[in-house]
DNA sequence: ATATAAACAGTAATGATTATCATTATCGTT
DNA sequence: AACGATAATGATAATCATTACTGTTTATAT
């Protein structure tokens, strides 16, 4: 993999927030340094990463991907209404992928853990 | 809400497996007994019932959306490989739902938890 | 400096899902 | 049993996020 200033500036734009922003939002975000880069240089290179580790597909939540700059393991939140995705601090087992790994006729590598209902702004409002 | 053969048959084709199928593949299914139904009325019915809490929406996995007649709480295993999606049965808490909703600051409905791996067919091949 | 392979910008194509709309089916009321 | 109100349908068109393609540019090893 040979370096770019286009995936640095995507990786740079995914880590400087935490609203696990969507491929359109990331090409608003580096456009302003990057003015001519293409939105599917954005799409390439996040899965590039997502497929290396170096960041987190989180998934399709309403119509969009959302993507993740923290690969520390954690857990989110999603609002049904808005769409937001949020951190969540939960305490809970994080080792439960390799317990289920043990009891399951296959290989498992990863979970994730999903929360949903209404966010604080919605319930507000 | 009405009655619809077309919204029954769709339920019973969405309850007859465990494949946790997409749209598409009921949509083959539910032709085999109305034939000229139309795609359109499977995804207007499959949200509708989703939206009930008569049928479980389980996301994106791959290209497709995939759905579940099974609403009893469970979790799923996804093969990365051929994106086969699994019932599996593991033992944890599920009233985690309740306990983060009393950490959090908004309200939670409930969970989704995903175990992503490669299952034992792709690991034979 | 040059070769070569990866990465890019720009654009077209893809394909799952949703929207539209005229017609049909359901169901409570008469 | 016919009626009226309205939910649901089939057929088709539209949407739009994502991916594929192509000729050009860039990074890096030799």
């Amino acid at each position: 993999m040979k370096r770019s200033k286009q995936r640095e500036a995507i990786i740079e734009a995914l880590c400087s927030t935490t609203i696990h922003p969507t491929a359109d939002w990331i090409y608003d975000e580096v456009r302003k340094k990057i003015p001519n880069i293409s939105l599917g240089t954005i799409y390439r290179n996040l899965n590039l990463l997502s497929s290396e580790n170096d960041i987190v597909k989180i998934g399709v939540i309403g119509e969009q991907c959302r993507y993740d700059g923290n690969i520390k393991p954690h857990n989110h939140f999603v609002c049904k209404r808005c769409n937001k995705v949020m951190d969540i601090d939960f305490e809970y087992d994080n080792s439960i992928s390799e317990e289920a790994d043990k009891l399951f006729d296959g290989d498992i590598e990863y979970h994730s853990l999903l929360f949903f209902g209404t966010c604080k702004d919605c319930l507000d409002n």
